[in-house]
DNA sequence: CGAACTGTTGAGAGGCTTCAAGCCTAGTGG
DNA sequence: CCACTAGGCTTGAAGCCTCTCAACAGTTCG
């Protein structure tokens, strides 16, 4: 059951913080700022669901955000979580293709919507922009390459181990050395391609060995070092 | 076992039929024709392996390749298969790192070599064409994306029947239905994740099943209609 | 406080890999 | 051009991993 809110409309940010942003001067910052929309999401909005077609990229300038894809028989994949700092949409966008995925909110949002248009600005006016857009997307396409391999050859054991890691490296812990995200068991199955089941049986295992510990939805890692080597991480 | 064979050289060729290269002017198409080096690989021999550090692409004037990455485990697992008007290794030249995948020669090559400043200088003055250029990133990005949902939660037999549709669509068939490109079974294999046997069992359903017919490697499509239906396409 | 969703556990079944052994084909060298 | 040999292909049996189904406990949120 997806719940669509309307975003409330915020102040608009400064941009300026996001990596892709970083070799643009002052001008075109400002221009940026000036044409971007900003807004509040719930927990569980949909930013835009697989089919749209896109007018422009979201930055995310607070929160956290699933992004999968649907398949014929119901179930999903998730593609990737995106966090602060983080573009999304931008692969259909420049490639003006409807969007074969959905972005869905985890955690409560702030994003900023950029115009096609400004985008391509950028791209037509400042090299440095462009080469760094590219790079960006050579750099998700090395991922995901990576992905099909990991997916592929490891076993669910694995799989979990390395989820978890990953998800520590990219959302950090806390000072109980929690995953500072929080996700379904559901939604770990749908990272990794796996059933709730699954998850369930391979988490309570890594708590007895002493891996981990649960409460709740909280993961805490206690030792990461055998997590890394379980996940069999090159 | 790996041969390498020292490429010799070829006449350069024209690389203006490369549609990467289709919005580029006389003079920049002349300019490229002059700084490319074009050589003949003989089958088996390796053109890159994982590590090295590439200093520009390759275009892929005829014959066949695969490109793959190593595992742990020491098995493999193939991204792609590359054939006459496509590129390769342009994704980690344009990320300046090293590379992560190996390019293989299936079906002796012809490939042209173009230096990173040859492309640097095209991505700086020709708008166009740099933007054709993150679209084919975006667009093998998308297929990349794609494979991970497929790979994940198909069936091998699934699978085998989706690698021979793909493979259809990419290399075509002969005169007697017959998929124009040879791979071994090991090949397919590390193509879907898979063993050798449970390629070879799934090929022998299919042909007891009418779908395809078996000559060593050939592999004739009889039943497309029902091919892609075992396949489960979107 | 209750309903709906999420998490947990167990049993069972099935698909796939692994291992082993023999056949066949393609490519090589004489 | 032919014979040989190594690597690829094929088949069978065994066992394991993981999914599915089902029932129940726990949790969250209106």
């Amino acid at each position: 059951m997806i719940i669509i809110i309307e975003p409330q409309k915020e102040v608009n940010l400064d941009l300026s913080k996001f990596h892709l942003f970083k070799d643009l001067n002052e001008k075109e910052i400002s221009q940026l700022n000036l044409e971007q929309t900003t807004s509040l999401y719930k927990k569980e909005s949909v930013i835009y669901s697989s089919g749209s077609q896109l007018k422009g990229f979201y930055c995310v300038n607070r929160g956290i955000l699933k992004l999968y894809k649907n398949r014929n028989d119901g179930k999903i994949q998730i593609i990737s979580f995106a966090k602060e700092g983080d573009i999304i949409a931008y692969r259909s966008v420049l490639s003006e293709e409807l969007t074969c995925s959905t972005a869905q909110v985890i955690e409560e949002c702030v994003l900023s919507f950029l115009p096609y248009k400004t985008i391509l600005y950028l791209i037509q006016n400042n090299w440095q922009f462009r080469l760094h857009l590219l790079q960006v997307v050579c750099e998700e396409l090395r991922e995901s390459n990576n992905y099909i391999i990991d997916i592929t050859q490891k076993s669910v054991r694995e799989l979990v181990a390395e989820a978890l890691i990953l998800l520590k490296e990219n959302f950090g812990l806390d000072n109980a050395n929690n995953l500072r995200i929080i996700v379904k068991r559901a939604e770990l199955a749908n990272l990794i391609g796996s059933t709730p089941e699954g998850i369930i049986r391979t988490l309570s295992e890594f708590k007895q060995s002493q891996l981990i510990d649960l409460q709740g939805r909280k993961i805490k890692l206690i030792n990461i070092r055998e997590l890394t080597k379980v996940a069999n991480l090159v």
